[in-house]
DNA sequence: GTCTATACACCGATAGAC
DNA sequence: GTCTATCGGTGTATAGAC
């Protein structure tokens, strides 16, 4: 067994702006260009330091991930405790999801095994806390639903990351009428009082 | 003005082996890993060469998007010409589109602005096609649809590339119920005879 | 048309001083 | 904790021989 390298602790300060770092190099400029050295010069420290915290990039690609996965949990969670629950559900993800971040996570998943885990992991949580609280719903307003909870959330967060991603190229046909049946389903499962 | 480099033809057989390779790399490595090395291996032939038929590795991505996109382009106007022409451009989507390749095409277009120009372009037109091949199919048969032929062919492909995606990572559920969907829709605006 | 050889930049990761 | 310095590897791209 080798020994470990010394190592900093998670959680500090500086080991989350490594991870903001992150975070913000794959939105702006991609997968490519995240390595310890565009990390170090965003927060103005030297490349050797990033290998303090994080004994890999891998790891600190996970890392980053796993931050933003329990942030969303929470988000949902919260969400799901409103009186207009599915809502707010749509909201969340249509307001504070990245969708350029996801479709780089999901990019890198397919060469980082132990991402991939955690992003199937997450993407299952998420699923379940959406459903959950699309029959809960239907079921307090006594509701026949149009569609299955599980398609209908299949359906819409499919729809806003194409939608989203779509905007950034600048397509935008048909996305009016795709959030008005969303809009509509909304009204029809959750009516405002 | 630099004279330009002696370039190798267009179209020739191994201009389309460097693009097919090219191709396979990133379904199974994704784009980081598709450099001049790696195309050159991969067809047996020395990192040179590529140099000679592509003058940058951009330009080598954008071609072998073009590729793609025409084929797809054609595919789609085949489609059209049936006789269940909406079953046959569900078809198309679901079983011929490598939704791998397609999320790193989107990936790249973020950062190849030459590349977005071709993505934008390719993805309105497969749209027209559909949305078109859906609002005839209708005329014909004479039915109130459920829901805008755009609204529905977006939600279409944003839910198979959904589905393919998450098959790949290992998730599952809800799937079933997504394709019912989409069945009974198809079912519904073209009826088998 | 295809090759050898090479320039130069940048990557991940480590050794070890302060 | 943060640094300087460095290794070996690999990337894009070019010069120029055959």
């Amino acid at each position: 067994m080798t020994p470990a390298r010394r190592m900093g602790p998670k959680g500090s300060e500086i080991w989350h702006s490594m991870l903001d770092a992150a975070e913000q190099i794959m939105q702006d400029q991609g997968y490519g260009e995240l390595t310890s050295r565009s990390v170090a010069d965003r927060i103005g420290v030297k490349q050797r330091l990033v290998y303090y915290y994080f004994s890999t990039m891998d790891e600190l690609i996970v890392e980053a991930f796993r931050r933003a996965a329990v942030r969303e949990i929470e988000r949902l969670e919260l969400a799901l405790e409103s009186k207009h629950s599915i809502r707010e559900l749509w909201k969340v993800f249509i307001e504070t999801t990245d969708t350029k971040l996801v479709s780089e996570f999901m990019a890198l998943s397919n060469r980082i095994d132990a991402l991939g885990k955690e992003v199937k992991d997450h993407i299952e949580k998420c699923r379940d806390l959406q459903v959950t609280g699309l029959e809960r719903a239907i079921a307090a307003k006594g509701i026949e639903p149009t569609i299955s909870p599980i398609a209908a959330t299949i359906f819409a967060n499919a729809a806003m990351l194409a939608l989203h991603h779509e905007a950034g190229m600048g397509v935008t046909s048909g996305h009016e009428e795709v959030l008005k049946v969303i809009a509509d389903y909304i009204d029809l499962h959750d009516p405002a009082d």
